[in-house]
DNA sequence: TCGCTTTGTTAGAGTCGCCTAACAAGGAGG
DNA sequence: CCTCCTTGTTAGGCGACTCTAACAAAGCGA
């Protein structure tokens, strides 16, 4: 194996996101458990005994799975590499989401399977500097991680972040003054001013909402007109026009942009 | 429609990852050309007008556009706000493909897309917030993303991170010592040794060939056994047996692990 | 008015992955 | 030996998505 032609990655075999999940999945239970039957892959993956057989047909006709009918199933040398490949995209994925994103284990585990098969090499290996900018530079992960997972954003009920994260690691007064635009109310602009959002004050089904409509770290928001009570208030993002709630305009904290 | 059931995320709505590409297009498409038709859609989908019919006729018995036949294509307010929803999504990742991960627009784009839909609200929403922090916090900017880009981990030529970024900003010996184990090449331990995985030096194929293998930040390694020569070595790796070529061995640096 | 081009629709087929249900192959126990 | 149970295989279907190719509806020019 160690012979074979350098260099490969493995990119020319075209596998289908199933058939890398059989793989991944036998690889882990060989690992685990010694051995990997129809049922226990079925099971480990949740769908039935007849899908797997189909499944490892094709396996074997890649030459990725050794598979005498009624006999245990096991990984070419090729059909492990690839196994590792695919597993190795796996636990980069979970550990961004758990580490960085500190994301609770099942919503990582999940989101891992549902978008390892399709990112780039390129995005996989610049997720890993990550991990190795984070992991080695002494400077990095106490600066980085630590400060971010440390600051309110972080803590679901706290909103107030606006001029930086203070910090029990020193050197809080640091040379950098914050010299920043402030940060100013989205319902307190006036109509035809514009804004870049800076950080959206809500947690929960509304921050979800104002999420979803659009209302993102850096987009530009026109104020276009508010009700006469200055309850629902119309705003221009994209192009597209957009009614808020006060209670959901207020927690929206943009930048002023200077008008054109 | 901002008098609707308030709160709702639209989160009962199953649209398949292909429907929400097609809101995503046609969303755009009326943003930017001012209207939708079959043949930019298709086109700009990359799929035929045959196949753009049927899904505008799933998404019209949703609700979510308003489809005369043989007329422009437009979305209903629900329609609207899915779109939108689909859209924020892929504008969030492909700011942090591009912005944090350095990734070209055009791969940042195509990875974006092919996520965007499996991805869960909460992933999304502490993307978001990580972006807050990077671009609220004065010194959250300054000192992650910045010093991640400037980090010799990120200029595929240098490989010399060992002890930290140096890094033009000032506080460069700060109260911080490193007092972390030295690293050390996985190709200096001896037989029965184990070390983490701190850093892959290496570029290209040769790096792309170790991760693909497994060999990630912090993954435990055990040096195995080495050929007479020192060419080919044995490690064991999460369970499982692996051989290195000593260029690829000579470009992994571990931090030596105690024996059990 | 006739035909041509552009555009959109419909029907038929193919792929992929899953399901269910019927069937086959062994092992364990009476 | 026969039966029951577990395990695996095969066949038939279904849903989602796509394609091609034939067909329909307009607009446009001569």
């Amino acid at each position: 194996m160690s012979g074979g032609t350098p260099g490969s990655t493995g990119a020319e075999l075209a596998l289908t996101p199933a058939l890398e999940d059989y793989l991944e999945t036998i690889f882990a239970l060989v690992r685990e458990t010694g051995m990997a039957r129809v049922r226990d892959i079925a099971s480990a993956r949740g769908v039935k005994a007849g899908s797997v057989s189909p499944a490892l047909a094709r396996l074997a006709d890649l030459g990725l799975v050794r598979y005498a009918r009624r006999e245990y199933v096991s990984l070419t040398g090729q059909g492990e590499a690839e196994a590792r490949r695919v597993t190795a995209r796996h636990t980069v994925l979970t550990h961004f989401f758990q580490e960085v994103l500190q994301l609770p284990v099942a919503v990582a585990e999940r989101d891992a399977c549902a978008i390892e098969h399709s990112l780039s090499d390129e995005t996989m290996d610049r997720l890993v500097r990550l991990f190795e900018f984070l992991r080695s530079c002494p400077q990095g992960r106490d600066s980085f991680v630590d400060r971010f997972h440390a600051c309110p954003l972080m803590q679901e009920d706290v909103p107030a972040c606006t001029q930086g994260c203070r910090l029990p690691t020193g050197q809080s007064a640091g040379p950098r003054p914050p010299a920043e635009v402030p940060l100013t109310a989205l319902f307190s602009l006036r109509p035809g001013e514009r804004g870049r959002v800076a950080r959206i004050d809500a947690k929960g089904p509304v921050r979800q909402r104002l999420l979803d409509m659009g209302i993102l770290p850096d987009a530009l928001i026109e104020l276009e007109r508010t009700a006469p009570l200055g309850d629902p208030i119309w705003i221009r993002l994209q192009g597209y026009q957009l009614s808020l709630r006060r209670t959901e305009a207020e927690a929206v904290l943009v930048r002023p942009v200077p008008p054109v």
